[in-house]
RNA sequence: GGCGCUAUCGUCUAAGGGUUAGGACGGAGCCCUCUCAAGGCUCAAAUACGGGUUCGAAUCCCGUUAGCGCUACCA
């Protein structure tokens, strides 16, 4: 009988949420959700000089955005003693040790050792234990270092969930700080012990941890709890291959880019989780319902994913299409609802029901709502904006013609029930009875109505507009063409 | 420098000894059509390089190259 997974996602707050680490959170949301397990939230806030209060509401805002949640929350500065005792438990046991080098002269010892790694301090390695005593009883500074098994050297290895079988030797691992001078745990230490006194059973993290598992292991071992599965996670690049950072690439990295953008979150939440991870199947658009119904270690891969942004463009083109897939599937009704802060944002103060009327129209004619405005504007602006009255002349014809079509339009309108069947039958009729094709009946009335060519289809925009609106513009179409 | 990880179309990826190396985005073209979209169809586009193993390698092994990560009293 296997216990249920206890999984964590453990920012450190020194920033706005990050597109790599809402990924982290949602891999190992997802596999949380998947068995029945729990989420936990652990805020890694033991660097206290680069923690804010702001960095931690973005990142609670970012997951909120995206829908995510958890089931217990954490702040590890809240738990110093329980990694100061960790940390002593080690020492006490004998796999840790204090190194009195002062900072200053720790750097340069080294770089003293040249080209080859640095190991330890053998002289603070040695030190007996009495002296040890004796140098802290009088107040002397120090560090708490691991003290990794080196005579014999061995290797400490584990079984990667995605990377598989993982193994380095003891003498490529130095001796590494459990707590510093000031007795503040490092993030090794603090880390680990949460992660044992928290029961985790998988660490779902990214892939520049790989090399620190050696570490968390060999930890593991002097606290004698069993290691937690590890599953480390393949990264988020840049187009150059450079690693995502707030520093370099600015806006594109960070979640609330995309919310401020008009995505829709489940769209973006399925765009992140396509980055490195695959259903096996040709699938590409998914509910994270779908995706938690699947997802497992089997379907990450080990290769960095280059989020495939530019200069000219911050968003990743398949996200937006993704985004778009997801915009379409939507019910009308919950598009229009959608749509309300963002007819807000434009200034605009919608009629009730008119949202309703209108999502139909425009729901395929945009990518994210940040397209909105730009599509629907002519339904709320009035008088419209300024237009060129080039545009009102239909293709192979003369100012003349646009003045018969709008003329016989406005007649035409003036009379017609304002219904998608019968406004079609009533201008066909009337392009017919002028002598002009179809399209060029429509093109300048929908120019007239809507201040450019490229607009809804005619007859149902016409029905929304209603006739006095539709009328209206049409004089002032026929102003600008006989002008 | 040391150690670790990775390498399939421009990008995300499938294929894990036998496929014309598949799909998607983006690009090009065609169809549909009242414009624009959406949708449909078609095309261009990849196994980093070199050696093995094997009847047969994108796939297994070795090397090279490149990229990334770790190498802090950051996380």
């Amino acid at each position: 009988m296997s216990s249920m997974p206890r999984v964590r996602f453990a920012p450190s707050p020194t920033g706005y949420l990050h597109i790599g680490s809402a990924r982290t959170f949602i891999f190992n949301w997802l596999y949380a959700r998947r068995h029945g397990g729990t989420m936990i939230l652990r805020i890694d806030d033991t660097d206290a000089g680069r923690n804010t209060q702001d960095s931690e509401d973005s990142i609670f805002d970012g997951l909120r955005w995206l829908g995510l949640d958890w089931d217990e929350q954490y702040r590890q500065s809240e738990r110093l003693d329980l990694h100061t005792a960790k940390a002593l438990a080690i020492f006490e046991q004998g796999h840790a040790y204090r190194d009195f080098t002062p900072q200053e002269d720790a750097a340069e010892k080294a770089h003293a050792t040249g080209a080859s790694t640095w190991l330890c301090n053998p002289e603070m390695r040695e030190l007996s234990r009495e002296e040890s005593d004796r140098r802290a009883a009088a107040g002397e500074p120090f560090v708490l270092r691991f003290r990794v098994p080196r005579e014999p050297v061995r290797e400490v290895g584990f079984e990667d969930e995605v990377y598989g079988a993982q193994s380095k030797s003891t003498a490529d691992i130095e001796d590494f700080a459990l707590l510093r001078s000031n007795g503040l745990p490092t993030y090794h230490m603090a880390s680990c012990a949460d992660d044992a006194d928290l029961g985790i059973t998988h660490i779902i993290r990214g892939q520049d941890h790989l090399t620190n598992t050696f570490k968390h292991v060999l930890i593991f071992e002097a606290l004698g709890v069993a290691a937690a599965r590890f599953a480390h996670l393949p990264l988020l690049i840049a187009p150059d291959g450079s690693k995502l950072s707030k520093r370099k690439h600015g806006p594109v990295v960070s979640v609330t880019t995309y919310r401020d953008a008009g995505f829709l979150p489940q769209a973006y939440v399925n765009f992140l989780c396509l980055l490195g991870w695959n259903p096996k199947d040709d699938r590409e658009k998914m509910s994270i319902e779908e995706i938690t119904a699947i997802f497992g270690f089997e379907g990450i891969n080990r290769s960095n994913a280059v989020v495939n942004f530019s200069d000219e463009d911050p968003i990743d083109p398949k996200a937006l299409w993704l985004n778009s897939q997801h915009l379409y599937a939507l019910p009308v009704e919950t598009l229009a609802a959608l749509l309300e802060p963002w007819a807000a944002a434009a200034g605009w103060t919608p009629e009730p029901g008119q949202l309703l009327q209108i999502a139909p129209l425009i729901q395929e004619r945009m990518k994210t709502f940040a397209d909105f405005a730009a599509v629907a504007d002519f339904f709320f602006v009035e008088p419209l904006p300024p237009y060129d009255a080039a545009e009102l002349i239909p293709q192979k014809g003369a100012a003349a013609m646009a003045a018969l079509v709008l003329e016989r339009a406005k007649q035409t309108l003036a009379q017609t029930e304002f219904t998608h069947d019968a406004l079609e039958q009533a201008l066909r009729a009337a392009a017919a009875e002028i002598g002009v094709k179809a399209g060029q009946m429509f093109q300048p009335v929908r120019v007239a109505v809507c201040g450019r060519k490229v607009a809804p289809p005619l007859f149902e925009t016409l029905a929304v507009l209603g006739r006095a609106l539709t009328l209206a513009r049409l004089d002032r179409a026929l102003e600008l063409v006989r002008s």
